[in-house]
DNA sequence: ATCCCGAGGG
DNA sequence: CCCTCTGGAT
């Protein structure tokens, strides 16, 4: 784990992040509300680029619970087989669509405690519906994060849930909003899990990992 | 701590 | 072959 970095250092380095992306935006598609739920709960330990490969067809043909109750757990597995972990994704999805009609009136709600109560819904899911959907400031500390964060030491933390206390409590409240999908795509394109791109980074000056690994 | 679990990359 | 991918429930 790195060592926390002074708040100059992450203002510089929230300061490029900004200035290489101004309107970072995530890469998951979605429709709407419900497509967003799920296709963020479809994409655990799986690349958003194969759940978007499986929804592109799903959501023409079901992108409301109603429809996607109509279409039942069998249809739903013959689109979404392609995806690791597809059988509980499958019966969660089932589920929380027959949640959402029964008692939310076929809507998203917008409170971490109903979503958490979603099947399949953790709070790392939560936290990007809440993020990218309602607008919330709120820090989802996916395994892209979870690297960078401790790599970088932008947000340094043993578990998932310290780092997303280290993201609230460390990065400059400017940019808050956006460090998500910064981090993110920052750890899917540059900071990558096996050779990190050191040479292509534009925070390499400001990070130690490329030293102690030399 | 363990299970779930396919596709893509190296 | 092994590792990784916007985790959640038990």
């Amino acid at each position: 784990m790195a060592k926390q970095l002074p708040y100059r250092t992450l203002q510089e380095i929230f300061h490029r992040f900004h200035a290489a992306e101004p309107e970072p935006k995530g890469e998951l598609e979605h429709v709407n509300a419900y497509t967003l739920v799920v296709a963020v709960a479809l994409s655990a330990q799986a690349t958003d680029a194969g759940v978007n490969k499986a929804t592109r067809a799903l959501f023409r043909i079901a992108d409301t619970p109603e429809k996607m109750l109509a279409l039942g757990e069998e249809g739903l597995l013959e689109h979404i087989k392609t995806i690791g972990l597809y059988r509980q994704k499958a019966k969660n999805v089932m589920k929380t669509a027959r949640i959402l009609v029964d008692e939310y009136g076929g809507e998203v709600p917008s409170s971490r405690a109903a979503l958490q109560s979603l099947p399949g819904v953790g709070r790392k899911t939560a936290n990007v519906v809440l993020n990218m959907w309602w607008g919330h400031p709120a820090q989802a500390v996916d395994t892209h994060i979870f690297r960078v964060g401790n790599r970088s030491g932008i947000a340094p933390g043993r578990d998932v849930d310290a780092v997303e206390r280290a993201i609230e409590d460390n990065v400059p409240a400017e940019y808050q909003r956006h460090a998500h999908h910064w981090l993110i795509l920052h750890g899917r394109y540059t900071c990558v899990a096996r050779k990190p791109k050191c040479a292509a980074c534009i925070i390499r000056d400001l990070c130690e990992y490329e030293e102690k690994t030399l």
